[in-house]
DNA sequence: GCTTAGATCCAGTTTTTCTGAATCTACTAA
DNA sequence: TTAGTAGATTCAGAAAAACTGGATCTAAGC
């Protein structure tokens, strides 16, 4: 076992297939196809279930894929450890409460690899609140979601530009996503921020009546209601990066499919650009797909 | 980087001399030294000092060597969890929602290494209706607090007695907890659970007067928000799992320390009643030295 | 039933790992 | 101070592993 194939795997499963896999770790889809089979001969199990087109993780898939996934951030922790640069001081962050303070702590958690003497501060308040703060220099940067009338002495730049989806525990036949909204159990995010609004006011525009069997105020509770089966709901793509929730088919909620930003608002003449550009970097990156890189400086 | 070059330096390590080790890995002491250095290289560090006999481990190298044995074990644990013996069908659980709906996730995913095929199914609810439905057999068992007027025809069995900690960030002056409660930024848990309750009946009784910051309704922001700073606050021991809490200072909450029981409800009669055995150990497990064992019968 | 995209299989090539022998080096004993 | 020893390193070649390329197979879509 070593750190290739599971780079190879993890390539896999945020990809689709083996061939788009190979592609990005520089591989011939044969390799790619001799490396899963290596994995599952030392492991002695299955991890894809190649009945299928594009083959399908297996519950035993999802185990190891867990454990790729710890693994290779050991690997890179120690790395970016062992690499040590160092900048010192306080950080001094705002974050609105929702799936994006649980962005945070990863981001912060990665950072520390990087610098290990810099201390992150954060106050959990509302996006006006927030905005005038690092207006005012109270703060150095605050994560809000896309919000009107931002100052001209601050910028914000959008980190994450995520899909909203209806979720579908496995094993449920998924169709129609109004058809579901309307007849299957729904467990509705219940909670005074913009995002919730954003799910009912787009349910009303749908002319969907749900079937409200519970009332839950957080994302993370939801999507495991949802995995074991509890009903349906309507989560944003951030909300769904565990491995269990490979579990769960999701189907895109309205059309076009409905998406939200959320962002960095800093000053534009910020002494501390460098760490927030790497905090933006790191953000967008936790989000994979759905991340959105901020544009260099012409 | 490989799990064979990862043994080798465990080897190393534990037996003193490239040439002991390469006994034990079965390799020549030459392959044990390309190995080791082909390690250094990529990791861009050098792990042994050889201006010494034998080689000694350099301050990186002891920390290439916990990575090692971090990656080894995990990896040892998947090997074993996917070897697991299989039960099948529907576990219909109920749970609170508390710090035990973070448990409970955990412990469903150590069980499914267990047993593949086992679904869980979990519906969050209040205590009495958990207690009641557990009665009617519409749930095989349900997570609830201690409580008071269980049927004879249930059993409750805890398998967490945790106490409660009052938490501060690292780098703050960690003395007299009530004086650091009157005089410290305090983040408040408010939550219509028994456990914010609890606390706050506790903070009255010891005459503190906190200087509220933040008032946030999840136990995992409020840890979130003390490890960055924010304030302190008081917790279950359960909240602090996470590696990242160990940067976070613990006093006792109360004289003695308040502690709180989290149990499993189910019929005294059941039918899964191995399996809910395995849940419980699964938990109690899960809880570290706060797990408590359920008694053997008589 | 045909077409397509992707996965597998197989043989050959390339790369990596290991061995064996020669050489180097820190440490110990005389 | 010198000689001997045990262990580490270096190097070239052999063996093993990983990868490529081409042919074949297969699920899915039309």
């Amino acid at each position: 076992m070593d750190t290739r194939q599971l780079k190879t795997l993890l390539a896999i499963q945020s990809h689709g297939t083996f061939a788009q896999a190979a592609d990005l770790v520089g591989l011939t889809p044969s390799a790619v196809s001799q490396q899963v089979h290596a994995l599952e001969e030392e492991l002695r199990v299955t991890i894809f279930d190649r009945s299928t087109r594009p083959p399908r993780i297996t519950p035993e898939g999802v185990q190891v894929i867990e454990m790729a996934s710890d693994i290779l951030r050991r690997a890179e922790d120690t790395k970016a450890s062992l690499r040590g640069d160092q900048i010192a001081g306080t950080l001094m962050l705002g974050s609105v409460r929702s799936s994006a303070l649980n962005l945070l702590p990863r981001a912060m958690v990665q950072m520390r690899g990087r610098y290990p003497d810099l201390k992150p501060s954060l106050r959990v308040s509302l996006s006006s609140t927030l905005i005038a703060d690092v207006a005012g220099g109270r703060l150095d940067a605050a994560i809000v979601a896309e919000h009107l009338g931002i100052p001209n002495t601050l910028r914000w730049s959008p980190f994450l530009r995520e899909p909203l989806w209806v979720i579908v525990p496995r094993g449920m036949e998924a169709s129609d996503p109004i058809e579901l909204l309307n007849t299957r159990p729904y467990i509705r995010f219940r909670s005074a921020v913009p995002l919730a609004n954003l799910i009912d006011t787009e349910l009303s525009r749908l002319g969907v009546v749900t079937n409200d069997v519970a009332e839950i105020d957080t994302i993370g509770s939801i999507v495991t209601g949802v995995r074991q089966g509890l009903g349906i709901s309507v989560v944003p793509h951030v909300a769904l990066q565990e491995p269990e929730d490979l579990n769960i088919m999701r189907l895109a909620f309205g059309a076009p499919q409905v998406t939200r930003q959320i962002g960095i608002v800093e000053r534009t003449a910020a002494p501390r650009a460098e760490i927030i550009a790497l905090l933006h970097a790191v953000l967008a990156d936790l989000c994979g797909d759905y991340g959105v890189v901020r544009p260099t400086r012409s």
